[in-house]
Order: structure tokens, then C-alpha cells, then sequence
DNA sequence: TCTAAAGATTGACAGACGTACATTCAATCG
DNA sequence: CGATTGAATGTACGTCTGTCAATCTTTAGA
């Protein structure tokens, strides 16, 4: 790889020609890229953070009515926020009567770790 | 830590007490997880994920007028993406006369990193 | 079967986001 | 200076996001 850029002073270009041309192109292609912006998006928000952090701690599954009352929204928005990181293939739930157990797939976080 | 969790049938509440009391709580507190929040939601966007790309494989710096022709989006918009990235503290930017050159602040992202 | 509870869904709303286009700013060269 | 270039900024617009209130679905218990 590359790892020396020239830093020489460059020429304003004559009249038509191409300022510059790319020295480096992405080694992730754009649909790798896409999808871990959505893993990435997925975790753009505080509350997801942390509900991604209380599964991944906790090895089991967890219940939703033990994730609501740790922040500050109501229900339905810890569900949509639930919904989000389900959606991006973070997490997955299962249904046991009246509850539902969250917990996380490892497999997306590592492919952003991975690259990141 | 606590990893093993009793997935035995809960009992439904009686009348007006609380369903279950949260087993975990998130180890990341909340100023943490927004800072962590912020790096990952401007990565949330697929041209970000590859403008990271090409400046962290690129250890110098580069200029804009390299990073454009790589996207089917107009100069502005690259600048727009920069000034995100830069704004999450992800990338810092020099001038150098005509030219802006970006560069890859890894301290933020090895903050996201180390949680996942 | 009737009531209540856990969780998901819907609709609404303000705010943020991504993009395009035009303009402005700063710096170089003739 | 005046013209041109690289880059940033501003405006506009359609879309998406986070939240809440209300409702719906499913299930447990009496």
C-alpha cells in the first residue's frame, strides 16, 4: 500500500483538464458499504447503544419489561428502537407467552468490527 | 457478571406492581453511549463509510478534489459527508492553499472499536 | 369467558438527514 | 487587477427518524 502521498505543491490545472486524479480507491465496495452503514446507523442513537450493550453483557436473553424501565421513554419506543436493531440483524427476539426475549446476533457487529 | 438467566416462566404481575426488575443494567452510561452514538451514526451513511475507508488505507492525507470523482454525488455533497465526519470528530482537515487535504483522526473510531 | 397484562403496531408531529443547485470564499496565475 | 479554480456555505425540498398517545394482538389468570 501506498503510504506516501506527495504533499509537493500542486498546480492550479491549466483550463479543462481533471484537477486530480484519485490516488486511492475504496477497498469496500459499495454494497459491503452499505450494509455496515446500516449496522453503523442502527447504532446512531444513545438508546440503542445501550440496549445493545445490556444484551451483549448479559450472555442469556433478555425480557422487554426488564429493558423499558432503564431509559427514560415509554414502551412503544424502546419496541420501535428494538424494531430498528432487529431490522439491521443485530438482534433477534423469541417469544415465550407473554414475553419477549431479546438478544444479539454476533455476526453483524463483527463484520463492522472487523473492518473498522 | 451474571450469565445465567433464569428463562423459567415469569407469573403475570397480580394488579399494580411492577412486571419484572431489570436484571442488567448497561454498563456504558449515558454520556458514553451518545459519544459512541455519534461516531457510529455518522458512519450510518454508506459514501461516509467509504470516504473513512480511502483516508484510513491512504496513511497521508487527501485532497478533495481526489475524494469526488469516487462518488456519483456532486462536490458539495462530498463536503457535506466531510464536514459530518469531521464534526464527529472522526477526520480533521488541512489546507494547503487551493487545497483541502483530510486525514483520519483514529481516536475516535478505536473509542467505538474497543466497545464492540 | 372475561379481564388484565406484555408487547407490537399505528398515526401524528417536530426535527434531522441526504441531495441538488446556486452562491460565496479564498487562493493562484496571467 | 481580473479571471479562474478548489472548496465551503446557503437554500430548498423530499424523505427519514425519534417520540408519544392510542389502539390492537396475544396470552395468562380468575
Amino acid at each position: 500500500m501506498n503510504t506516501d502521498l506527495e504533499l509537493s505543491p500542486k498546480q492550479k490545472r491549466p483550463a479543462g483538464q481533471p484537477c486530480c486524479e484519485p490516488v486511492v480507491y475504496p477497498d469496500v465496495d459499495r454494497r459491503h458499504a452499505e450494509r455496515m452503514a446500516v449496522v453503523a446507523k442502527a447504532l446512531g442513537d444513545p438508546i440503542r447503544v445501550q440496549l445493545v450493550d445490556v444484551l451483549r453483557r448479559h450472555a442469556g436473553k433478555v425480557c422487554v419489561c426488564e429493558l423499558t424501565p432503564l431509559f427514560d421513554v415509554g414502551q412503544p419506543t424502546v419496541s420501535h428502537h428494538l424494531k430498528v436493531l432487529r431490522h439491521a440483524g443485530i438482534v433477534d427476539s423469541e417469544r415465550q407467552g407473554l414475553w419477549a426475549y431479546y438478544y444479539v446476533l454476533p455476526g453483524a457487529i463483527d463484520e463492522l468490527t472487523r473492518w473498522l
